[in-house]
DNA sequence: TTAGGCCTGCAC
DNA sequence: GTGCAGGCCTAA
């Protein structure tokens, strides 16, 4: 379940295979997986990348003459390096060939993710970003939360929406809000400027320690390289119901909250 | 504001 | 065989 540390990660390892690599050849396994259907991806061949941007959960590969391939993971998306004569893994939808000998495959099981076409950088961030998303939880600052004070709604939901903060899924908004000492169902226009401040602060540094770490690996999620991120054993509410706080040692309950099983510690997450 | 649907693999 | 996992969009 790839959230802002592991996109980050695949971003940090894909990297240095494409920079500076031409496409030499693009296959599409399975249509649907493209967006528009009918991109006009033979128009990629012959070009090289020069940069590569995230913002929250989003991947953003652009090429010298500023054409963009947004690829999202979903759940269970894959980014597999390889040489072409390699066995192809089943469900790998989109193959990229570069000037390399490198084949980038795009493989997702599931295809909650998904792969985008836009003619400049400037239209994908349109689309993408600037019509959605708010700003990069791992940059967050309270102001950035200002307007919940009007807003109605609570924590774990507004966390989860991508449009306060982009980056966060349900593994980071639990751990943000037990490093935060917040429950999840604390309506958002009653959280108080310091409980902000504490949040925020809270979120920057689950994402920065969990990056550190490579990102979580629960079951699914690999590196570019196919290694596992190694933040899963610094977990301290996500996948711990009914173990005990690592706080003070009460046992986690389990709720469903926003659609989402939720995580938290009755004893020291409060609601106001 | 919430519920349902997409989709597959895995645990029970 | 059933149910659960969930990012994100659509509909009620």
């Amino acid at each position: 379940m790839p959230e802002l540390p592991e996109v980050e990660e695949v971003r940090r390892s894909l990297a240095p295979v494409l920079l500076g690599r031409r496409i030499r050849g693009i296959t599409v396994n399975r249509a649907d997986f493209v967006t528009p259907r009918r991109a006009p991806l033979q128009r990629l061949v012959g070009h090289r990348f020069v940069q590569t941007l995230r913002h929250g959960k989003k991947l953003f590969c652009i090429l010298e003459d500023s054409q963009t391939l947004l690829i999202h993971l979903g759940m269970t998306g894959r980014i597999v390096c390889a040489p072409p004569t390699d066995l192809c893994p089943p469900h790998a939808h989109v193959l990229l060939d570069l000037d390399s000998g490198v084949q980038v495959r795009h493989c997702d099981p599931r295809r909650f993710g998904g792969l985008w076409y836009y003619p400049t950088l400037a239209t994908a961030l349109a689309c993408e970003v600037h019509d959605r998303l708010g700003p990069d939880a791992l940059a967050a600052k309270p102001a950035d939360l200002a307007h919940w004070k009007n807003l109605r709604g609570k924590l774990k939901a507004r966390l989860l929406s991508q449009h306060d903060l982009a980056g966060l899924g349900n593994i980071y908004v639990d751990e943000a809000l037990w490093m935060a000492r917040l429950h999840p169902l604390q309506l958002v226009r009653r959280i108080t400027p310091e409980q902000i401040r504490r949040l925020v602060g809270a979120i920057r540094r689950v994402l920065g320690q969990s990056i550190a770490a490579g990102g979580t690996t629960f079951r699914d999620y690999r590196n570019v390289a196919g290694q596992p991120g190694k933040f899963a054993r610094q977990l301290r509410a996500y996948g711990r119901a009914h173990l005990p706080c690592k706080r003070c040692g009460h046992p986690l309950a389990r709720i469903v909250a926003a659609g989402r099983t939720t995580v938290y510690c009755r004893q020291c997450q409060t609601r106001h």
